[in-house]
DNA sequence: TCCTAAAAATAACATACGTTATATAACCCC
DNA sequence: GGGGTTATATAACGTATGTTATTTTTAGGA
């Protein structure tokens, strides 16, 4: 056996994630991650055999958040959740969450992917949306999603009023939320004469 | 007087702005600006500084097409010509769009704060928004300002449905804005009662 | 025609990156 | 305690970048 280990994985992706979150991922270099450990760039290479196998790591680490986020937001209605959840993502993480979604969707493109047929599920039994038809039920929740990306955006930019604290910003996903629903009954009302 | 000029500095742009568009903003290098004009990093030395003056023009030359597309957007709505030019500009440019939005919100936030008097002016005059109070006017602004972000940003990043053409997402733009605007009225409406 | 300017080409410098080769140090087993 | 294994440190290599020094080329004026 060899001496002690100094430095773990996580060490060194909890390192990689700090850079990250104040400088972009972008920023992040092997010896800007030893700095920041107060070692070398070997151990680095110990635990990962380059830099693509460590972004990896870090994207798992970050899609990990994300998924904590989520859970930690369970109201019982899944659509509220998921909001709040990607919400608060943009706002903790912001130059990540930046990044992430600039970078091209890949990240953004497998996450939608894989929310999305759940999220559709629940909204065939939420009692509200009952009478609506697949395709409307479609419209609907791809306005929600659009609405809730520009939001997200907006609060990673610091491009929302000031005024606009934690809540306010929660508040203002609802009732865009209630807008489209509402608005698609309407509609529905109007076909239906 | 030397010899006649080969390489202008309209030229360069053009060749820094192709690489942009197809490799994004951090891309761009001085060599290969050079080797896309077939000549030497020198003529770039001569027309600019340095890397953050030639950004600057390119930047520059960036918000120029962005008021192009404005200006050819009239009908008259500003509403819906700033919708569709800013829409167009994220399809039609959508790698270096992308990269705009990530990067901070230095050039959206400027952009941002430029356009909204106007639209706010706008706003007050035109008929279908009579009755609301200012405050009201700033949420449905607010509200549509964030749905366009939305869509900009999934339109850039190839996340909406195949199926939506250039028509489709205009229509539900405007379908979106009808949903705020007609939701705000039942709110006053209620409230009024 | 020749000389001078300015533009362009070439080549070098300093820096930063990923990666790797080599050296050092710490731990366990015998 | 000595030896081998392994984590870590150090230093170097190759590449790419911005920038600059130097050289070459070109056009117009004397």
């Amino acid at each position: 056996m060899g001496p002690k280990v100094k430095f773990t994985k996580e060490q060194i992706i909890d390192a990689a994630f700090e850079i990250a979150q104040t400088e972009g991922l972008d920023a992040i270099t092997m010896r800007k991650i030893a700095e920041k450990m107060n070692s070398s760039v070997a151990p680095i290479y110990v635990n990962f055999k380059n830099v693509d196998e460590l972004n990896e790591a870090l994207i798992a680490r970050i899609i990990g958040i994300s998924r904590q986020l989520l859970t930690e937001e369970s109201s019982g209605n899944p659509f509220s959740d998921m909001g709040k959840a990607s919400l608060r993502f943009a706002m903790e993480y912001s130059v990540i969450f930046r990044d992430l979604v600039a970078k091209n969707g890949r990240y953004m493109q497998g996450y939608d992917e894989k929310m999305m047929p759940a999220l559709f599920d629940e909204m065939q039994k939420d009692p509200e949306l009952k009478g609506f038809t697949i395709d409307e039920l479609r419209t609907i929740l791809l306005k929600m999603r659009i609405f809730q990306l520009g939001l997200s955006m907006m609060a990673a930019n610091g491009l929302l009023p000031e005024e606009y604290n934690k809540q306010a910003i929660m508040d203002i996903l609802s009732s865009a939320a209630d807008d489209v629903i509402v608005s698609a009954k309407l509609r529905r009302g109007f076909e239906n004469e």
